[in-house]
DNA sequence: TGCTAAATCTCGAAC
DNA sequence: GTTCGAGGTTTAGCA
């Protein structure tokens, strides 16, 4: 067997301004192979299914994965103008002089009609990408800092649980102050709004209904919407910032710590 | 000046295995040109911004676009798996042996960098596409279709105010039934599930705190997702089908009798 | 499989 | 410019 170089890269076929029967060809091999498939021409589009749209004839980039997904891409817009979601069957034929590929989603039924007048280029092949994808700071990150640290927030803040079960959905923090009192924690990674704040007060009135104790509701977040401030005082509840930045920093000296317990008990 | 014919598909240069240095020199171009780019080859990506992330070396296809807007597409799944919206500033330089594009976006600050080490092709171009993206069954048009003939609803229902603003936002359909109770209705175009609820819940709190009258609370949407019906009865509200297609005939029905009004008054 | 909450959500409109 | 809500949201995590 070939041993296969570390930067070795699938080649891609291109094919040049082929004609609507020679792409209908290299479209069906493609298809059947599960290729990764890019095609620059002109077309338009009708989709149906959750919603129906159409879109009238124009140069556009349509991107369709191995694993069922299209996108169609327009010239500027971040998202795709029609789409459909990995999990597709296609097929492609003739529809007068233009060449149809449609995409069928079984469930929610949905399909996505691409008619090509013309093509620029069709380019095809089977990308090897194995690498994982690495997201740094996550709201469970800052959980994490939090629940490994709690003093971040306060002096003498102390943990009893975190993810705690309460029928709105869960506690991020849930623990007890310098004083004793029951302190509960709604957590957002950025702006922390309304939501929030009626998210907070749920959890904090469930929490009283069962306990029949005084319970602090402290939302934690690197700031607040505008109104979420005054719907949080007039509720009876705080905020305290924490930013990402600063969860980072507890997280690093959290390694930085073990890594010199590890040597300590070495 | 020379006319465009109809179909015209603005040409798509293509280099096959470029090396890197080439590669930089194309592409350099191409940014100043606010070219449409395709690269497809072997990359890593480090990003750094509202989060931050890493993605190990593999073959990937990358979009950039001339608004300035960039993707980077694994082999499979809709979503790229980094990208910056639209607006960043692009600059291209060589880090170690390979070729780095770091796409700058100015507000907030984020900072995508795709590292090159080997690309299997570049496309560049400027696709034209004028066309307008037309979507015809919004949850807009629904609201239309009941706010002009509330009938569809109920017998006797009239409208008093759509689009209304309560505390928690906004009451799609605001009126009163033929006993004169006051009606609130939160419209879904597909399935309403149980946030449709509660949504439909506080604005009937907000407004019952406001008027200290009977107030009804109507879900209208095709269907209701499992466990909504229960959640809907157990808080004294009810649901009312409504279709798209209901909702696109009435709205048909309504330039129908216009466009004869406008006849009759001529 | 169905539901819930988060997202580097994006996008557009209203304030 | 900021905020707020909708989306053919998508996606990931669970029951």
């Amino acid at each position: 067997m070939r041993q296969i170089p570390d930067n070795y890269v699938s080649e891609f076929s291109l094919v040049e301004k082929p004609d609507l029967q020679m792409a209908n060809n290299l479209l069906l091999k493609s298809f059947r192979r599960k290729d990764f498939v890019i095609i620059v021409g002109n077309c338009r589009c009708e989709y149906s299914g959750r919603a129906s749209s159409s879109l009238d004839w124009g140069d556009r980039i349509t991107l369709i994965k191995g694993d069922g997904s299209v996108q169609v891409h327009r010239p500027s817009g971040y998202e795709p103008v029609n789409w459909q979601p990995p999990g597709c069957m296609f097929s492609i034929f003739f529809e007068g002089s233009s060449l149809n590929i449609r995409s069928n989603r079984p469930k929610p039924k949905e399909i996505l009609d691409i008619f090509f007048r013309d093509i620029s280029f069709i380019a095809s092949g089977r990308p090897v990408d194995d690498a994982e994808f690495n997201l740094h700071v996550s709201e469970e990150q800052m959980r994490d800092a939090l629940v490994s640290n709690p003093g971040i927030l306060e002096e003498g803040l102390r943990l009893i649980d975190f993810e705690r079960k309460v029928e709105p959905g869960f506690i991020d923090f849930y623990g007890k102050d310098a004083l004793g009192r029951i302190v509960v924690v709604e957590l957002k990674r950025a702006s922390a709004g309304k939501e929030a704040v009626l998210q907070l007060k749920r959890y904090v009135d469930e929490v009283k209904k069962t306990n029949r104790v005084t319970v602090r509701g402290i939302l934690v977040a690197p700031r607040l919407k505008s109104g979420a401030q005054s719907m949080l005082v007039s509720l009876g509840m705080e905020f305290k910032k924490l930013t990402p930045e600063k969860c980072a920093e507890v997280l690093h000296k959290n390694k930085m710590t073990k890594i010199s317990e590890f040597f300590e008990s070495d």
